[in-house]
DNA sequence: TCGTAAGCGAGACGGTACGTCTGGTCTTGCA
DNA sequence: TGCAAGACCAGACGTACCGTCTCGCTTACGA
């Protein structure tokens, strides 16, 4: 989350509540305000703490932000549904109920938006939103191939390249229907993309159009 | 663009010039700044402009960049490469091409973040860039079923909505590929979303798991 | 009191009445809180002003305060009482009265300390304050020789000279009983101190021990 | 300088050091900022000294360069140097110089300015500074009485009031000369300032111009 | 051709948030 | 219990932008 100079072993501890607070304050504020108008000073009056204790931790709004919204996608599960495409459909509907609320759509995006000039930034949600939720993707296949849905990996650098194709899909498609085309990822529109990802993934190499 | 009292026919007509400069100004300050450090008061210096001045044309930040960066997308262009594949890929390309833009990745992001909160502004969005650009969705599908690769649609619902799901996987995948994963848009990966959604498109229905 | 490019004629004009608002919400909140818990935000807000205001037009609380202050100064009269005495005792007795004020005294003596370590401040302090009352010793030494109360100055070097002891004396011990020793300057005070202050300097050289 | 509960016996006794140390360190501090930059955690830092070990000692900053400067005034001597004129000379120039030192003149200002609105300061002032150095005063008169050059005083409560006038007006001259002024105080403007005062204490009763 | 209404650049205005700094207090672990 | 270290709350600092408002001037239309 935030790093410390590993060899203070003196002095009075940074307050392990005051983190949760802030966190917890700053997905509130999103509620309430939105990104553009959600102020460090406001977060801190709301998590009972001194802008100073913020700081200490963050470097700044977009830090926090990426912080306080990677929490949310951790409920992500992946429960066995029984096939391959009953359970992109319940995660997809899962990713889509997480997007809807207030507090993560705004702040994703922005911070998203803040770093594609800043590569620190940038690193930051990779490791905090993107890798963390690519377990299910991995998790997805490894069990469809245990059921014979999807055929094993030939070799290591495909299966990788394979599972990023159908993480930005997946996440793309909902992302795109859910804020930028603003309509709402319901349970036709999931059923729909679900089938055309589990079509693509799994024909024969019928290239139709190049046969 | 932007809207004024019709009734006003008397006065000095406000200068065309401002206008072109004012946009071109925004697009070089998101390149130099980007958007977050982007301000009203730089873009009206860079054009040469009074702040009175711009605030006359456009409500805001938002909206001044929404046309700024829709612009861009105008350059999308749907050659006939002969097959649907190689129109898709085609397109994608040069879709990915204008994302990599600085001045086109930062502001969009920032402002569908914000239109996450502004009914207005999403609306803006969605028409200044998201219903522009549809068409090349389907230009594609009629030249597609033109030439027999696709079959015609049964009824007009069906067809927009299909056309809507197909727009949200090519612009979600790419967005997210490029800004998110911030891996790039090269041409292997161009060719693997291809084969994914045409087999996702046109396999027929044997819905693996599910059958 | 503060300067401002003179080549400008553009623009927005500055507002005189801020000006005087500013200097005098200084002095009210000097009575209310002295110099150390005033702060900057706070006469803004009593002037009705931005902070932005306040800082385009001083440099700092020292510079506003020399200014909310000196003005107190110009309220020094030197009436015709008939004799050197009496009228050093009636402008003693009014330097006193200024002393006394809340607004005065605290101010001013944080000004005179940070001038200390700060040239233009001190420069600014004798400009607007000390060389603006030499006039009262100037003006009461003329009409004493006019009077005969006092001889001719013999060169202009000695009359300044003179002029610069007598004002450092009857400053300086005023300003001491008052805020140093903080007793009151009054009638029976200033008798003893103006009797004192005239014998030396209108006594014969009868230099009494090295005689 | 400051008291502690004397029924502590037990438990860590406090470090002697420390306190010499942490004036020390404030003087230091007054020099290299000056009194408006110094902060208790600088001196706290150059002491060696947590900043819970200065506030346990001293209630404020004031307190605290109260003390630091009180004790530079206690280098003031009176030594015979054969005649009241030479005497008062003597101590005056003494007292210019230590004014003159940086960790004086800049702490002892705002202190006094401060103590305008706090009596308790005011009455700290009075006693660690202004008290303690009225020894001067007495100590001399004593001296000029015992070598005839000033008469005895015909009641006590008269010398007290003629001691006060001349220490506002030596100290008062002194300081104003060299803070408000901003000259220096040298021999020559010391030879006529004492002039002006002995001839002022010593003159025959002949008040001139109301004579 | 001339009046007039709106446009124009400049820059001051009242606000608000920034990120930093200091003042004093509180909480650790060690001595 | 004192101490060094350092986190804590509170709040002022001076700056930067915001979006609005005067200014004095310019420009095109229509009478």
């Amino acid at each position: 989350m935030q790093s410390r100079s590993p060899a203070s072993r003196t002095g009075r501890p940074r307050s392990a509540a005051a983190d949760a607070a802030i966190l917890a304050a700053t997905r509130e504020a999103l509620v309430d305000l939105g990104w553009s108008k959600l102020t460090l000073g406001d977060v801190a009056t709301r998590a009972g703490v001194a802008k100073t204790t913020l700081y200490r931790r963050w470097a700044g709004k977009h830090e926090l932000v990426v912080d306080a919204v990677a929490e949310l996608f951790d409920a992500l599960e992946l429960p066995d549904r029984g096939s391959l495409a009953a359970d992109i459909e319940g995660v997809v509907l899962q990713f889509a109920a997480i997007l809807a609320l207030p507090e993560a759509k705004s702040g994703l995006m922005a911070v998203v938006a803040e770093a594609t000039r800043d590569d620190a930034l940038r690193e930051r949600v990779r490791a905090s939103v993107v890798d963390r939720q690519k377990r299910l993707v991995l998790e997805g296949r490894a069990r469809a191939q245990a059921r014979g849905e999807l055929p094993p990996e030939p070799d290591p650098g495909a299966a990788a390249r394979t599972a990023d194709l159908i993480f930005d899909m997946v996440a793309g498609a909902v992302v795109h229907r859910t804020l930028v085309s603003g309509q709402p990822v319901d349970e036709e529109w999931v059923r729909g993309f679900t089938q055309v990802l589990l079509r693509g993934l799994t024909a024969q190499s019928t290239r139709p159009a190049a046969g």
